[in-house]
DNA sequence: GCTACCAATATCGTCAGACAATACTATGAT
DNA sequence: ATCATAGTATTGTCTGACGATATTGGTAGC
């Protein structure tokens, strides 16, 4: 229930953080859990495929140490998307605060 | 994919206005319509059921111009769900804004 | 040069959730 | 009687979440 709510925030820091670097997999689940998000690959993997998919972020691939990296970064419609996310959140604040 | 994130919200906003005064599905469709979420009521419903059955709303059947009205109000347990959220909203504020 | 471990991404099977469409219930209006 | 209206409920289908497990390519120790 609680995950529920909290799928769409993980959706935004995700969103978020690809605006301002270059991110992958275990470095954005790293990144959730110091947030308080704990998140499985087995969740975290699909989320960034069809962000993917959906044209909100765009990927590179990239051998570090030998181990490929998929490094995700957002696209303008991901930008956009961020945007309308902010106003409602921004909304949604000046409901329930 | 936006619905992803926004129906979190949606969940924020029906136990913050739970919180506030008792609501009904059909008003609170209403409400929701008016913060620019579009929610059929094949969704609220089994949403406001699963609130319930999972303790954060209370039910209570009224009968209004002979129709039987289902109205929730929120529980402890809801109180604190939506305070949980609410610090949430406040991290993620300070992190994307 | 085998074994064991590590970093990172991927997938499978199951169960829950979203949704549009449709139905149900009870009343009031003409 | 018929129709409209208010409100809630359900069904069938498709999508998503998630833990567990697998895969890939290296590095380290010995």
């Amino acid at each position: 229930m609680m995950r529920n709510i909290f799928l769409g925030f993980i959706r935004i820091h995700i969103l978020h953080h690809a605006s301002e670097e270059e991110i992958f997999g275990v470095a954005m689940m790293e990144e959730l859990r110091r947030h308080g998000y704990l998140i499985s690959s087995g969740t975290l993997y699909p989320i960034l495929h069809s962000l993917e998919e959906d044209g909100y972020l765009t990927r590179r691939d990239e051998v570090v140490n030998g181990k490929v990296r998929k490094y995700y970064r957002i696209t303008e419609k991901g930008i956009s998307a961020l945007e309308d996310a902010k106003k409602k959140i921004q909304e949604l604040t000046e409901e329930v605060m």
